[in-house]
Formats: structure tokens, sequence, C-alpha cells
DNA sequence: TCTGGGGTCCTAGGACCC
DNA sequence: TCTGGGGTCCTAGGACCC
């Protein structure tokens, strides 16, 4: 059998467990720059605030529900993250930690526990542990799994958060149940199309051939068909390392000088090569863009990318940001006023087997250059060495009005507590 | 004024190899 | 007159996830 733990409403949650009093309150977290919800807890989906939504948009409803409102606090949602899967870690040997909230376990031999039970264990571990609430679904296919903590999400009271597909009965009953738009694996497009021809649940999916089903949504969708109808398919997956990996922004204002991109993309360019020495990569290209605010339709538009072969693998961010600003200086186009930028690396050779040149390498000082770098930010904060091109007076910031404290990742955000 | 930021996989078609 | 058969690699585009 296949357990999917998923934590509820999980950003909302996070903010709620240093602040109690707002248990039982509407709550949204907005994503960078404050632009949007991406997170609510079930008293502000009851609010009538819809995922996604421009934080602008909904300001008076904000004030008139009373609803609470945070700037994302990733640093926070990170390390509750941690707590909770180190807890889910201990439930079972094999786990795929599959996103920040949610974790697939394999339960291989256990055959001779009460599922329901050992799932209800976990969700009180976890809510006396970390105070982060939680859903289970257990079911014998990961596709399954997640239709069963569907079922124990929406109907908390009745299932006690945690539900078990383990028979055939249940198994069709909740694929009857499920809407075809919200089985896993079938987005926006797909939905339509099967809607178009019928298919309004689950069960109507299983039910088509596997020939149409492929052809329709190929091998990837044939893979969803034979989980849901019982038959394990898909396995835990192991991490590995990525094969891309971005660092891109929306700014707060917008840009209209070629300097001010500049410094934003070296920003980025420095982001991507910290994060592939973490992964112990180098990139082999690299992909910078810029443009205009999309949803301004009357401002003139531009957007462009440019994809730079580089010369050696590295993952130094000097070199990295020097490739990145080269490649900027091909696609500004004076005039414009731009809202979004970012860096992507691609192409990747792992650090210890790179190909050394015979024209042209890596200078051979960076590596050690880098990791000084890296050992003096992971001590001292984020940012404190830096290259000259990088915001060198701080004038970038991020809107963030509603941050919460980062109360278990800065020590002067600890709280105090007065007895 | 104001609309996020990351990732993955699959397929088809073209270029190229022997 | 007649023109093979088997591969790989790369890229763009389309779908999906949180």
């Amino acid at each position: 059998m296949f357990a999917l733990i998923d934590c509820n409403n999980f950003y909302a949650s996070c903010e709620r467990v240093f602040r109690p009093d707002l248990i039982g309150k509407p709550i949204v977290v907005l994503s960078n720059n404050d632009g949007c919800v991406i997170a609510r807890s079930n008293e502000a989906k009851a609010a009538g605030v819809p995922m996604g939504a421009p934080a602008y948009q909904y300001e008076t409803l904000f004030k008139e529900k009373d609803i609470w409102v945070f700037s994302a606090n990733f640093a926070l949602y990170g390390d509750m993250s941690h707590r909770v899967m180190n807890i889910l870690g201990e439930y079972s040997p094999e786990i795929e930690i599959y996103s920040i909230d949610e974790s697939f376990l394999k339960l291989r031999g256990f055959e001779r526990y009460n599922l329901s039970d050992y799932g209800k264990e976990m969700r009180q571990r976890v809510l006396k542990w970390t105070g982060i609430p939680i859903s289970v679904g257990v079911a014998p296919t990961k596709a399954l799994s997640k239709v069963a903590n569907r079922i124990a999400k929406k109907y908390t009271e009745q299932t006690g958060g945690v539900y078990i597909i383990d028979t055939e009965e249940k198994r069709i009953k909740a694929l009857k149940w499920l809407k075809i738009e919200d089985v896993w694996g079938i987005g926006r497009q797909h939905a339509k199309r099967l809607q178009g021809t019928g298919v309004k649940t689950a069960y109507d999916f299983i039910r088509l051939g596997d020939r149409f089903v492929q052809n329709h949504m190929s091998i990837v969708g044939l893979r969803l068909k034979h989980d849901l109808q019982g038959i394990p398919t898909l396995d835990l997956e192991h991490p590995e390392p990525k094969k891309n990996i971005a660092t891109t922004r929306s700014f707060e204002k917008n840009y209209t000088e070629e300097e001010q991109l500049r410094e934003r993309i070296s920003t980025f360019a420095t982001s991507c090569a910290e994060k592939l020495r973490r992964q112990r990569s180098c990139c082999n290209s690299l992909m910078v863009f810029i443009h205009t605010n999309g949803h301004r339709k009357e401002l003139p538009q531009y957007s462009r990318n440019i994809l730079v072969k580089l010369p050696y693998p590295t993952n130094s961010g000097i070199e990295l940001a020097k490739f990145a600003t080269q490649a900027l200086k091909h696609i500004f186009k004076p005039g414009y006023a731009y809202k979004k930028a970012g860096v992507i690396v691609q192409d990747f050779t792992p650090e210890e087997t790179i190909q050394r040149s015979l024209f042209e390498n890596s200078n051979e000082k960076h590596p050690a250059l880098m990791q000084a770098m890296d050992k003096m930010n992971a001590l001292f904060g984020q940012q404190k060495i830096r290259l000259a091109v990088q915001d060198p007076k701080r004038v970038w910031k991020m809107k963030q009005e509603k941050l919460s404290p980062c109360y278990t990742t800065k020590l002067s955000d600890i709280i105090t507590v007065h007895v």
C-alpha cells in the first residue's frame, strides 16, 4: 500500500503555529511581491477568496471579512516542512518527499497493521510535535492514495482525517465521486477535452480504452489510468540532481534602464551558481529572459530570451554573472517598462568530471573562492558577500509588507515567553 | 499602482551517423 | 527503370505538478 500525507493549507497552517490566536480565523498567504494568493485557510476559502486571486483586487474583501494577510515566508515554511517530513520518515523506511507539503510512504510488510490507526497516530504526532494538521490517504497505488487523501481532507469529521481504499467497492465509489478535473495528472487541457467526450468522473476515465488514452494523453495518461485501476504502475521516486535550475522574479516596479536589469540578472546568475554548487553540478548553457508586464495590454510589449552555450562548464558566480550580463546586452531594448526577468541554467555536468579544454577553461581559482563565499554567507547571512555589480546600494527589495517573523530560523525572531 | 516561482516528462520532426 | 535500414541527438512545443 501507499500512503499520501498532505499538510492541510500548509502555508496558512505554518503562520498559525506561532500565532494560535489565529486558529479558526481566515488567513491568506501571498506570493512574492505580495502579488496573488497562493494559500488559504478553510475559513478564507469559505469567505470566497479564490486560489491565485490578485491581492489588489481583493483588498476590500480582506477587510470586510477580517481576513489575515501574510507575505510568503519561505524560510519558515521550509523549516516547518523539514520537521514534518522527519516525523513522517519514522513511519516507513521508504519515503518520497513529493513537495514542500506532501510525502508518499510505501507501506510494504504492513499487512498486520491497522492502517487506519497507523494513519491516525501520524496525524496526532505531527500535530502535537509541529502544530501542523495533516491528512492521510492510503491505497494500493499512488494515484489512488491521492484520491483517498482527497476524501480524508474533504470529510475530515467523518474520516478523522484518514481514509483507506482497501476494497473494490471503496475504489469504485471513490472514483465515481472524483470529478475528472480533480484527478492527479489531469490538468486543464486534458480535463476540457475529456469532458467534451463525456468523461465527467475518474470512473468514466478508467473505462476508456487504453489505445484512446495513449493516443490523446501519451504514455503518461495510460500509466495514470492503470494506477487508478489499481494496477501499481507508479512507484516511489528517488531524488535526482536537478536538470534545470532557475532564478526568476517579478519586480516591484517597472525597470526601464539596462543598468537596473544588469544588476538583477547578475544577482539571479549568482543565485543559480549557488544552487549549482549545492548539488555539485556545473552548467554548460544558460538562458536569460526579460519581459514587460503581460497584464498591461495597453502598454507596448516586449519579451525575449537568449540561450548561451558556455565555452566551458562552470558554477562560478563570477563567470555566470559575466555570461548572463553579456547575454542581456543582446536582448535588451530601450524604451520598454520591464516587469520580470530571470536566469535559467541547464545542461549540467558533475563538478568532479569536468573535461578540461585545450584553449579556454573556467578560472582555477574560482572554486576555492566560491567555497569561501558560500561559507561566509552561511555564517553571516545570505548575500553578505556579493559581487560589486550586485545591488551595490541595496536599492532592490521585494514588496513584503505582511511578513511574519522567521520564528524557527533566525535567532532574533525567536518568540519570547513571559511567565 | 497592483497579477508568483519553481520544476518534470513526453513526443514529433529534423539533422546527422554508419 | 531502379534509390536501405538502422540508429542517435537535439530542439520546440505541449502537457503536467506543487
